[in-house]
DNA sequence: CCGAATTTTCAATTTGAATTGAAAACCGCC
DNA sequence: GGCGGTTTTCAATTCAAATTGAAAATTCGG
């Protein structure tokens, strides 16, 4: 909320609109807000640029920089002349959209994978591991939640496609396949 | 919280994995939970019957329910012999992504594509309207500025193209498709 | 037009997550 | 070992968002 003594207003605006689209993908605004904070700063900033900047707490800014770092879309450089750690953000989109997809593929994705596997063993399986009978209406909710795991499956295909692509820096075979998907589905 | 009379172990279990995944990806717990109960539910359901399942208020179902119209992803359904609305939920994960991805496209992606532009309107604009001097620090914000609107506006066209393959039915044309760029990606 | 059934609204409250700030731990260096 | 400088921790607090519940509005059959 304070404001920084030295950002110029489209940075500004920048941090903020960042921090508003990540409360809306569950991500809290301090993280969001430090990440935007570094991608525009030409230089590292350590933890007390990054409070005043900001207007926030250390301890609020050593968690937050925390998670950045373990989602691996900033991360700590050496400068000499001093002991304080200055970090720095991946400028790269494609790098980042590479790290944000695999954070939550394995924060998310799998937890309701694995979450639905137990559910539908439980569907069909007693305590004990004898299969037991499900009535017509748990079976069309068994066969749901095959349908929901197949989905999940193909999502899984698919953005493991995508990111053996960016990882391998294949962004302009990526763009002209696209144009070959454009052709085929006629548009 | 308060626990559902009828319902069986396993809905409970989905009802609630699916809560706790919403609340990851910014959406309300209450307004997953009740697309859940739809979703497992052979019936359509009241409001009655949804407040007593989940334990929560009218009012609180009611603002939910409105989300999830909105949303598209639910549909009231007439039920003869009563006035009361009945609600189901889309059961077809593909309408159900197709959706998805259309309502966060319009809410989030787009407001930030708009401010964006607007951020750098103003970088290089004065009030007046005239054109500004950058300083190398702000063409470099810039820059990193334009690889982000260009990035959209690839993600813009990608999910284009997943939703029309969605929209056509074409699943199994995506599906193998697919194939093709794994082939290509050499895995 | 009335009244029962149903939905909607909204000020007050609750809840859970984010944040603070000060104390404790850490770390290299003299 | 002890002393700045620095980071980490965590109980207490704050804050925004979700939720409640009762009152008001709506809707419809008679």
């Amino acid at each position: 909320m304070a404001a920084a003594k030295d950002l110029t207003t489209s940075k500004q605006e920048f941090i903020n609109c960042w921090g508003d689209m990540a409360s809306h993908w569950g991500v809290s605004r301090t993280m969001a807000q430090i990440y935007a904070l570094l991608f525009v700063s030409a230089e590292p900033l350590d933890t007390e640029q990054i409070m005043a900047d900001l207007g926030i707490s250390r301890g609020n800014a050593n968690i937050n920089l925390h998670k950045l770092l373990d989602w691996q879309i900033i991360r700590k450089v050496e400068v000499p002349e001093t002991r304080r750690d200055f970090f720095e953000a991946e400028k790269d989109i494609w790098k980042l959209t590479e790290r944000i997809i695999q954070e939550r593929k394995s924060r998310e994705i799998h937890p309701l994978t694995d979450s639905i596997t137990q559910i539908q063993q439980s569907l069909q399986e007693l305590p004990d591991g004898s299969t037991r009978q499900m009535t017509p209406e748990e079976a069309e909710f068994a066969q749901n939640l095959q349908r929901m795991q197949d989905f999940l499956r193909l999502f899984e295909q698919v953005s493991g496609i995508f990111l053996g692509l960016l990882r391998e820096r294949k962004v302009d075979q990526l763009t002209s396949l696209l144009g070959l998907f454009t052709e085929m589905s006629g548009r």
